[in-house]
DNA sequence: ACCTGAACACCGTTCAAGT
DNA sequence: ACCTGAACACCGTTCAAGT
């Protein structure tokens, strides 16, 4: 009872334990507050209201952390996916909960860059395989159809990523940032970039979701032997 | 002359003036030897034999410095890719140039991810353009077929930037990291992990390269109209 | 077994002061 | 106009010392 008081009164320390869980649990919190270099030990300890060395006992290193945190996103969407459509519905939705995971949480898509061989990847490889077996893609191009969806995913990911960062950084909203990027293709030299200039109406207007659906078609199509 | 001889007697201060061009000419050095983490404002300050604060009169900052590396690489790729074959083959041909860049200088794959709207993106989106509009896919078709091959080029670019880091990191040949992850995925649970597991012996002899070659190959099949 | 928190060895960036 | 280099406000990580 003094105890509690005196720990209560100070507002400070922590009454259990720390679990690796609930470090990751504030990471994920810490890195959708203020994004990827909102989560420092430093925050997170004080958020935890422990000493920041007390994190390295339940967790090995900033990266380790940060792919736990991803995994627990992805773990859990890619165990939840409950497939009932034909195998190629079923990998365009897989892919869309992907996109769905690291558009709510942009950190997300350069954690798995930089884990790509680590537990969420492998989750999300499994998945996409086995629709891929159902749709009758033989062994031997089991491992190109797989990886090129793979960095196809990884690739939509990581930009997302990288947009979201640019935008909190310059505290943009989405619109603010399509159009000074537009703004800044319309500018380009004629006779050298016409093609990026010709995309500029079309970047104002892109819906990401419906691109990156379409884009894994796109992928699919060529999959398929037909 | 006799400033001259004091200068050298120092062995440390230049002569002539910093240039830009210098300075991301040491950076694409520094990078090159000891990659991302090399690159440090004392590192190159000192191998320019000049203050850290001078380096901000010619580059905003660290990442304006690496843009402008990338860029050096890319574009100059890009400028001097002579396209001589079908579009398709030329698409080829130009993510070829970007995947040997990227193999020679690991670093420019999550520099090229990080400024996904900057000037070297910029000249690649370009020639591919061009040849998309040479293969006759219709300009409704431009943005998606352009975004998808970009987004894949990405992702590949940053998975390998991702395993340069970490083969540098841990003293790993290209070898040993494929056989640490290989014996990895066969350690996995048979029950949860069945495609990945199958893929183990495809991961040790797979080519990084051909492998890209033929996703591009697969997406270009999924472009086209028929 | 688990936690503390000062200390270490770094970062990128700024800026008064110099030439 | 261009450069200096100390100073600032941070990092991730370690580790002796505590409980």
């Amino acid at each position: 009872m003094a105890k509690k008081a005196s720990a209560a009164s100070k507002g400070q320390r922590r009454e259990e334990s720390l679990s690796r869980e609930q470090i990751i649990q504030a990471a994920i919190a810490l890195l959708d507050e203020s994004g990827e270099e909102g989560l420092t030990f430093r925050a997170l300890s004080e958020r935890l209201a422990t000493g920041s060395g007390a994190i390295y006992w339940h967790v090995a290193n900033k990266s380790d952390l940060m792919t736990a945190a991803c995994d627990e996103l992805i773990g859990k969407a890619m165990r939840e996916a409950s497939l009932a459509g034909t195998p190629q519905e079923n990998i365009c939705l897989l892919g869309l909960l992907m996109f769905d995971a690291i558009d709510a949480h942009p950190w997300v898509g350069s954690a798995l860059m930089y884990a790509p061989h680590q537990s969420p990847m492998l989750h999300i490889v499994e998945r996409i395989g086995q629709q891929l077996k159902a749709m009758g893609v033989p062994r031997a191009k089991h491992w190109l159809s797989a990886s090129t969806l793979l960095n196809y995913i990884l690739g939509v990911g990581g930009r997302n990523a990288a947009n979201g960062q640019h935008a909190r950084a310059h505290g943009l909203n989405r619109t603010d940032a399509l159009d000074a990027i537009a703004t800044a293709w319309t500018q380009l030299d004629p006779e050298e970039y016409s093609f990026v200039r010709s995309l500029a109406t079309q970047l104002r207007s892109h819906d990401d979701r419906k691109d990156f659906a379409a884009g894994i078609g796109l992928i699919l199509k060529g999959i398929s032997p037909n």
